[in-house]
DNA sequence: GTCGTCAAGTCCTCATGAGGAGTAGGGTCG
DNA sequence: CGACCCTACTCCTCATGAGGACTTGACGAC
């Protein structure tokens, strides 16, 4: 750890470190505030900048949080989401939506061209025309932005269809596909990135600054392998764990996606 | 999209948007120069301190990098490495180690507590003693830190075998472990989180500010459901694409782990 | 030719000063 | 009692000014 750093350390670095350190013993505890930042430029006998550099460098680590006109606090550290595959399992059973607990608002509901990154995984060119569901869910409690959703579909698949209308569907999307079409959901593909919210995504979410955010995109084929559904979300990273509980393989084997940890 | 901001948003928040859209819109390609900061001052009629923190949030997304003394740069995007599970069955295959293009810098091999993190996923005290392998890996061409690991072992396990010698193991570890033990790697489980990274990791991994990290957790249990190793992994998140490949279930099932995306 | 020195250009640190904007609490007036 | 306003406190924005540290390339001494 870096303790105790030298008088070379330049000095808003010094108090990041002291004020991280007070957080990380307890001294300053999740959702306490911390003592304004005219009262640190005291104690700390530094300009105003310095202490809000150091405060920035807090934040962009995700230890704190300021809220205009209140203070600044330190951040509770929760996780509480955990996804990962098993979703159509359970959704077979419960026959209703995944995220019931989530207030859903469609935003848009049409056709419209495909986004790039999309195009590239259902394999067509970027453009082409698609079904396209776009949403944004809030916890119904505290109106919490909770994550941004959009599903794409190929016309073949959902257009004419009441996937066309901006209304929220009674069960599981895939569930509705697979009545509509007669195909079945066979095999799926998750790919997972992290990465720093667009200004948009920022907004939307009601991000601290310099908090990242989770992106999975979903890519589900039929048993001839043709792409069924593209679904992407965007979650704040902070309240995301992805679990994968699988079986060891005890044979040599050459799995689908290469390959390591 | 946010174009055009009115009058009425914070001149730093006018600059950010406006080199924003010039490196969405390629007229400053990847890898590209910005013009110094000086000369955005003069382009934008700003102090410095203005424009300083225009970069910031544009450094915070990840689109730019600072580099002291010669430059600022647009970052080029690139995620090389795709992880998933699958790593077991082509270790078994090749019989060396998994990360065998990377350098292994074992910085520490021996007994030691186990942290709070890791005490949690084996179901033990935090604190109790296990063998702990730390390792840092880097690039074999341009040597650039690439991952931070570690192994944490029960000392049932590990304890007096070659596992504590401070050595780069001559095969993957669970090999190594299933070769000492007569045990067998049955189930796994994996936990991913992406958060920023901490002061330690990030001059570890020579980190941007701003740039988020992919933490994973790997729990390996034998078929008694002991846990036989976890290990984690520290990867900066923007190298990072995790990929999951499933098959769709087709009867009502529960998942070990709940479940929704 | 090789090495070290130097200067120019770059980003980084930090101080001072001023004003603005959002929130919460208390008081006043109806 | 309720609605409104005012004030104190908070964080946010932005300017000016100065010096330092790091990198690169050119130049001169050896």
């Amino acid at each position: 750890m870096t303790e105790g750093l030298g008088a070379r350390a330049p000095k808003y670095h010094r108090v990041a470190d002291a004020l991280r350190r007070e957080i990380r013993d307890g001294e300053l505890a999740p959702g306490q505030r911390l003592p304004a930042e005219t009262t640190l430029v005291e104690r700390f006998r530094m300009s105003l900048p310095t202490i809000r550099q150091a405060l920035g460098v807090l934040r962009a680590e995700g230890l704190i949080e300021s809220r205009h006109g209140i203070g600044t606090f330190v951040k509770e550290q929760r996780r509480l989401q955990r996804r990962s595959r098993g979703r159509y399992g359970s959704a077979r059973d419960h026959q209703k939506l995944l995220t019931h607990h989530l207030r859903h608002d469609i935003v848009f509901a049409g056709r419209g061209p495909v986004p790039s990154h999309i195009a590239e995984v259902m394999g067509i060119d970027p453009g082409t025309e698609v079904v396209i569901r776009r949403r944004h869910l809030f916890d119904k409690d505290t109106n919490q932005p909770e994550e941004i959703g959009a599903s794409y579909l190929p016309v073949e698949v959902a257009g004419g269809t009441f996937l066309e209308e901006p209304t929220v569907v009674p069960k599981a999307l895939f569930l509705c596909v697979e009545d509509l079409t007669g195909r079945h959901y066979t095999r799926a593909r998750d790919q997972w990135i992290a990465r720093m919210p667009t200004a948009d995504e920022s907004s939307i979410l009601e991000l601290p600054t310099g908090a990242p955010v989770m992106h999975v995109v979903h890519v589900a084929r039929d048993e001839d392998g043709d792409v069924l559904e593209v679904s992407e979300s965007i979650w704040p990273a902070d309240r995301v764990i992805v679990i994968d509980d699988y079986p060891v393989e005890q044979e040599a084997e050459q799995p689908a996606a290469a390959s390591e940890v």
